[in-house]
DNA sequence: ACCTCCCATCAATAAATATTGATCTATTGA
DNA sequence: TCAATAGATCAATATTTATTGATGGGAGGT
């Protein structure tokens, strides 16, 4: 049985990993103008085909996009709802209640 | 010269980086209860002591801590002006202020 | 000065990620 | 059905990161 903060922090790793990459946080950025085909980024991004497709995977893993298919085309948007919950994950590290100062020699 | 957005795009990464690991996400858990020795996260983490110092670096060259020297102890604090920069970042992720959805053909 | 403790750093290795080009699948249009 | 297009996936390789154990350096204590 695995305890419930584990799966969260679990959960945080993934986000956060699929947001520490340059070109990751390129492609979000373009997705804030909305959603947008896979064709319409590679031209933009000016890279290979496969090498976007695996980032885009990265993104979708962590559930930070969303992808749709119409007809040959694959579009890809933002999910807004993830994105709330890692404003949550930033949030609670923030050090909230504050508890005694380590006063006293530790070791 | 480089751009200012590529700059902050290359410290974002640093910083989602640097919080994509299990490991430094506890240590921060355990720092938002205040200002800690290392030796009390070593005994508390049970790893490695190198192991821990090598995270520990990567959280302050992300800016993400602070350290100060104490006699022969070392002492860690969240950087709580980080974390807000942090909190700039996630929310500047979100679809802001909306512009046209991609409505046409794309290819 | 010498010894011990705390911790950073190094070097070697292991493990995880990313890049590239090739291949495979689904869809559309002829 | 066949050819063409969009894009995912695979396999091999390159590149980054992390782990481990050893070494080194600064602070105290004696």
């Amino acid at each position: 049985m695995v305890a419930a903060a584990d799966q969260s922090i679990k959960k945080a790793v993934t986000l956060f990993h699929a947001l520490s990459d340059e070109t990751r946080l390129v492609l979000l950025e373009r997705l804030k103008k909305g959603e947008q085909c896979v064709c319409e980024l590679t031209d933009a991004m000016k890279t290979g085909q496969s090498r976007l497709s695996f980032h885009l995977k990265v993104l979708k893993d962590a559930g930070l996009v969303e992808d749709r298919r119409e007809g040959r085309w694959m579009y890809y948007s933002l999910n807004a709802q993830v994105i709330e919950e890692l404003e949550g994950l930033v949030e609670s590290l923030k050090d909230g209640a504050r508890s005694a100062v380590s006063l006293g020699r530790c070791c």
